[in-house]
DNA sequence: AGCAGGACCTGATGGC
DNA sequence: TGCCATCAGGTCCTGC
């Protein structure tokens, strides 16, 4: 489950090996990853390309060229971006590979074939669904208590689903929501519209915080999650809540619980959140 | 308008 | 041991 954090360090492994490298060729193996344009557009017009850029966007990690053209990759849940600095053996889960011309290789793999690719002009950015949407970066000055306030004022939705409303912050997913939560002390099935100024303050904060921790520790690996050289995360022993029902809180003691908040798992302490 | 729930996928897990 | 049902999660789509 890439979500910021993870894709952030991807990002930034991707960003010491990619810029410079030239595409010699485009090797779609699971058509239906590209959505635009056709994967047969992609091999056949991507190679010659030079990569200039890698940046990210919420959970979108963009890819620029020096023609000025966008690779946008989304992981969804089970999707990897692997460099290797040689051809491999690749597997099943293996579906485009971008070939440079020092050999090297840019894989995308995804078990469970959910992860999405655009290649892109930057004028058609906008067809791209989701991309356009995003609401600010949570660690950008646009992110503040006051604009989080604005946005569980006028909602009727639990807070957690705000926070995993991608147009109302850009890159929280099922693990940081429930971190950001727990760190607050806030329940996640409360209802948006309930939080208090302080509680909003300490929720914006606690967002903040467990990204930047996140990124720090190279992102969470639960089972999927690898970073652009095949390493796990680190984050996953400094976890509070998320999958951690039935242990003691680090907190007080008392047993995480979890329930079902939006559709979604959610773990929380009933003693330290209100 | 805005939210809840199903669809998309596959592998891991648990019950019988 | 094997089979089946269930669960996991990000986003789009549908329906209320």
């Amino acid at each position: 489950m890439p979500e910021l954090p993870e894709v952030e360090t991807i990002r930034s492994g991707l960003e010491r090996v990619l810029p410079g490298k030239k595409v010699a060729v485009v090797e779609v193996r699971y058509p239906q990853a590209v959505k635009i344009p056709t994967a047969a557009e992609l091999e056949e017009k991507l190679p010659g390309r030079t990569v200039a850029a890698i940046k990210r966007r919420g959970k979108y990690l963009q890819i620029f060229f020096a023609c000025g053209t966008v690779l946008v990759v989304h992981l969804r849940m089970t999707g990897r971006l692997l460099y290797f600095p040689a051809p491999q053996e690749w597997d099943k889960h293996t579906h485009v590979l971008f070939h440079f011309c020092d050999g090297s290789v840019l894989a995308f793999h995804d078990v469970r074939k959910f992860g999405t690719l655009y290649w892109v002009t930057p004028e058609r950015f906008c067809e791209i669904h989701g991309l356009h949407t995003l609401g600010p970066e949570p660690l950008s000055a646009g992110f503040t208590a006051g604009y989080l306030q604005e946005q569980a004022r006028r909602r009727k939705t639990s807070i957690k689903a705000l926070l995993l409303n991608q147009q109302v912050v850009a890159g929280l997913g099922n693990i940081y929501a429930d971190e950001a939560l727990h760190r607050a002390g806030i329940r996640p099935d409360r209802p948006a519209a309930s939080l208090g100024a302080n509680e909003i303050a300490a929720l914006q904060q606690s967002v903040c915080d467990v990204l930047r921790e996140a990124v720090f520790y190279r992102g969470t690996t639960m089972s999927d999650y690898r970073d652009a050289t095949g390493r796990e995360g680190g984050f996953r022993e400094h976890l509070r809540v998320y999958r951690r029902s039935g242990k003691a809180c680090t907190n007080c003691g008392h047993t995480i619980m979890r329930t079902v908040v939006g559709g979604r798992g959610t773990h929380f302490c009933p003693h330290c959140q209100h």
